[in-house]
RNA sequence: GGAGUGGGUUGGGCGGCCGCGCUGCCUUAGGGUGGUGAGGAAAGUCCGGACUCCACAGGGCAGGGUGCCUGCUAACGGCAGGGCGCGGUGACGCGACGGAAAGUGCCACAGAAAAGAAGACUCCCCCGCUCUCGAGCGGGAGAAAAGCUGAAACGGUGCGGUAAGAGCGCACCAGCGUCAUGGCAACAUGGCGGCUUGGUAAACCCCACCCGGAGCAAGGGCGCAUAGGAGCGGCUAAGAUCGGCCCGAUCGACGCUCGGGUAUGCCCGCGAGAGGCCACUGGCGACAGUGGUCCCAGAUAGAUGGUCGUCCACGACAGGAUCCGGCUUACAGACCCACUCCAUAU
């Protein structure tokens, strides 16, 4: 596992509004390069916004997201990449979030395949 | 056994495999290995405190809060015990529950009248006239009892009294004042007195007690830029700060010295605490004291997940963000204790 986390609060604004916009109908991914003067290895971020509902939900949809990550052992280098939880995500099947995941991840030009 | 009341506990278990935050140890720096890791409400942010900075938090006014009594507590609008009122057969539950003879305001509709008093639709008696012969009209004097309205009519019920009536007299009840007894007190019980003063204070208000402001994005440190920062000296005014106003206080030109502002860079603050558990002692209890024992989340886009097997009553509400004490709200079930009513058996 390569992937990093994104920390700072300008860098996920400004991959809000400049990301490419790939979407499924359980996961949103949003994509960009890089920034200079940040490390080569890919970079993401779980989002869940407040029209999910409550705590609970929200900390699960971003669970399942990273447990979906984790198993498509998929990484990206010189990619920053936003996966943003639909209101299905939490409670999606495994195999439907690794469908979805390999989707999104095709149309953002990310993946192996 | 059925129905119910009050209180407490718990909130799927076990085992593989792959992962996550913090942390100890080892390490050939790849990692290895062990420990530990959300709640009773973590929630709403409604109160109270600790802590931090503003000035060690000053006086008066204004403003806000609380409101039966006595305790407990760091404090509270919380809790415990007690009183009173209301509800329930009962266990028990609910109550902003100080003051309406300090003043002001308000009391719809209906009604003669809605609050310092008047009194009419009326009632009773006397006199005169009329007449369908028990009423009508006019005049005089008396009354607030009965009928009528209303949520509420200037105490209630009964007896006496009277032309009719009235605390006019008396008895009981309510209320007020006062005294005695019991109680720390709220209050209760009893005696005496003159006979009486509608309701509303989550209307203004009065009384008693309490309250400075802002908040962990508080506040501090490190790195980085040319003071908007800090210290000392310091005169007048404008001005600024101390939540508002007044008083009062401080800062405030400038000079000298030091050297550095920023939520979204990093670190500290940041978890040993008004701490948990177990005994004993005091107390009806809230709680307090003493001793023993344990260390129990510290993230920073924010850690507890995924999957498989298995068992069962098939798993509710729901996720820390400075910490603690409460209140309120949400919640599938399971279990325990005490008590009440009804039925039944011995």
């Amino acid at each position: 596992m390569v992937l990093s986390v994104i920390k700072s609060t300008r860098e996920i604004d400004a991959l809000f509004s400049e990301g490419e916009r790939s979407s499924h109908a359980h996961i949103l991914a949003l994509a960009r390069h890089t920034p200079e003067g940040r490390g080569p290895e890919g970079r993401v971020v779980f989002v869940a916004g407040k029209r999910l509902g409550g705590a609970v939900l929200r900390n699960r949809s971003k669970r399942v997201l990273r447990a979906a990550v984790h198993r498509s052992g998929a990484s990206w280098d010189g990619y920053d990449v936003a996966l943003i939880a639909r209101p299905s995500t939490a409670t999606a099947s495994e195999e439907i979030l690794d469908r979805a995941l390999r989707s999104v991840l095709k149309k953002a030009g990310l993946s192996d395949d």
